[in-house]
DNA sequence: ATGAAAGCGCTAACAT
DNA sequence: ATGTTAGCGCTTTCAT
């Protein structure tokens, strides 16, 4: 039993009685052909079930109809998703996608950053793993790059993210207006661009609520046990406000361990509204991310980048939607234990976001 | 302004003052390249950022380093961990992976099946949307193939699953050791093979459970209706139990709009064990399935078959751990609105599970 | 140990 | 409208 090799352009064409060249004609939809050939060609793929080789075929003309996708984490249901909506604007366009995940990981990005090269892409779209990500790019890779979501230190990129400072803002304003003393601003990293994106629109934002930081980390034990210390300890917050969605679930649990419930001992909200967020009772508070918008915008720019249009690295920050829930509720109608409620949305509007 | 190309072998060649072959074969590793050459080749190849030609290299070597996965959607926790560790555990073995979603439909999976071929994969991992995934496999496919999860209609493949029936019989058991009377058994569609499994685990292993399913499909706004309606209707089940994770989302929060809450109104489980069942109050009892072990055991089966072994399929049932939590729980002492608890799990031994 | 040359499957340029 | 041929970047004989 010897291995079967896939059938090739050659075997299709020795089938039809026609040359490889009409066979690549057909496949590709060249005017030139005739109706009979046409048909001859079809058939013969059919009974051959033939399919192009990609590969073979780009090498040979030089244009790839691939790109390739670099996230940091697939598990992350945020990026899940913007993969998801990508694949399938990409298929539409008739382009593939090697998709890879950093796993959290600077070096294991550089990595798959080198080795996606490999495939000579077309295009890049790429969430990186932290602001840094301008040293891991290969040098001299020539192929268009959009970054996504996390925004580099260096400018000159590409970008689709959104409106992180102006949303985080609105969030730590509709903390004051419901009358928190004080909040304890919690994020993975401030090395994470967004994050301390964040982080600055709640400074920016307040007024009389005095507001602190707290780095705990990625899947990071040590930071897991600063947090719960610190909810622990006797100065305990007004109001919590967890900056991405790793760290809500850490910290949401650790919350529960303690024994502290929102909104009865601690107003909490989130950055990254998931989908258990509206599940648990009372809903939590939460900016949601307009994650399909993002990944449309990003496969859009690279689509044109990549067909060729030059010019200036664009920067587009879309909106964010702010859902008001129970979680941060200091009006005493509103009880732990009780179904969710449906809550309350708003949006962006001229520049400020008008909650409350 | 011309495109610039990536650098081929030729050009470290050319700079290295070699011969082609000799890049090759310091790329390759190849033992006859004397220490100088070898020297020079490598900073060539750093120089100039030259990165091999995968595709190139593929179609002369007629050896592939890249296996294709396709998963029903990707957005779906349990798939996106699932390829998540593939992709890891590929890498080490020095493979890549294209990765396509079928976003539950048949006709887009029997398009990404087809169009995967293109790539002259050396094996694929499936996941199948249902069981008729046989007839959607291209003919004359000579790559070996292993499905996991999901359950063909047709034997005759490779493939890593759960113990389904058995998991489901466990949780059924516990309901009937909880006291509860009757149960709604609730999933996506019974055409889908593991779900189906679970609903005949369950009628195989209730004594005096009394039990009936209901089929709400995938998205499905009219399923959606039958299962309000169903929970609104004066005959209330003692207790539901959802098949499947999407399934679970939305019985969940069906059951908070109508104003249900488990345990006190009705008793709730879940196959399909997701962070947020542990996050709500009181958690949620239900079925983790090992999902990385998973992988891992599709990875290793699959690398066997790609280095040539052949021999009779094989099917491997993993088992599965039951997570009792708050939701299924018939002591008073246990009350909703509470923080949840730590809860407990229990194992198979011996192929039976040993519940309560 | 090194290089020259053939050829993988395909498309593009050219010839008919 | 169809066929012939060269060559994309690489690995693999096969000489040397």
């Amino acid at each position: 039993m010897s291995k079967p090799r896939s059938p090739s352009i050659k075997m299709v064409a020795d089938r039809a009685g026609v040359s490889v060249a009409t066979v690549s004609n057909v496949l590709n939809g060249k005017p030139s052909v005739s109706p009979d050939f046409a048909l001859r060609v079809q058939d013969a793929v059919r009974e051959l079930g033939y399919v192009v080789d990609i590969g073979a075929s780009r090498l040979r003309s030089q244009k790839s109809q691939l790109a390739g996708v670099v996230v940091p984490d697939l598990t992350n249901p945020m990026f899940a998703s913007f993969v998801s909506t990508l694949e399938h604007l990409a298929r539409v366009d008739g382009f593939d996608l090697v998709v890879v995940s950093a796993r959290n990981n600077p070096e294991e990005e550089a990595d798959r950053l080198r080795n996606i090269r490999s495939w000579r892409p077309a295009g890049l779209i790429v969430i990186p793993c932290d602001g840094s990500f301008a040293e891991r790019l290969p040098g001299g890779f020539s192929a268009p790059v959009v970054l996504a979501d996390r925004i580099p230190d260096k400018p000159g990129f590409d970008l689709i993210a959104v409106d992180n400072s102006a949303a985080a803002g609105a969030i730590a304003t509709h903390l004051e207006n419901q009358g928190y003393k004080d909040c304890l601003v919690v994020g993975s990293w401030l090395s994470i661009s967004n994050v301390r994106e964040r982080w600055e629109g709640v400074r920016g934002a307040v007024k009389r609520l005095g507001v602190e930081v707290l780095e705990i980390g990625i899947d990071d034990p040590e930071g897991a046990d600063r947090l719960e210390r610190r909810l622990r300890g006797r100065q305990l917050p007004g109001a919590l406000f967890v900056l991405d969605h790793g760290s809500s679930l850490l910290a949401y649990r650790t919350m529960a361990e303690i024994g502290l419930s929102a909104p009865r001992d601690i107003g909490f909200a989130s950055f990254d509204d998931m989908e258990w967020m509206r599940l648990v009772a009372p809903g939590i508070t939460a900016v949601r991310q307009p994650v399909e918008d993002m990944a449309e915008q990003a496969w859009a720019l690279l689509l044109r980048r990549i067909r060729g249009s030059a010019g200036d690295p664009v920067t587009r920050r879309l909106r964010c939607a702010i859902e008001i829930r129970g979680s941060t509720s200091r009006s005493p109608h509103q009880e732990a234990g009780e179904a969710p409620k449906g809550g309350m949305t708003c949006t962006l509007q001229e520049g400020r976001y008008s909650p409350d």
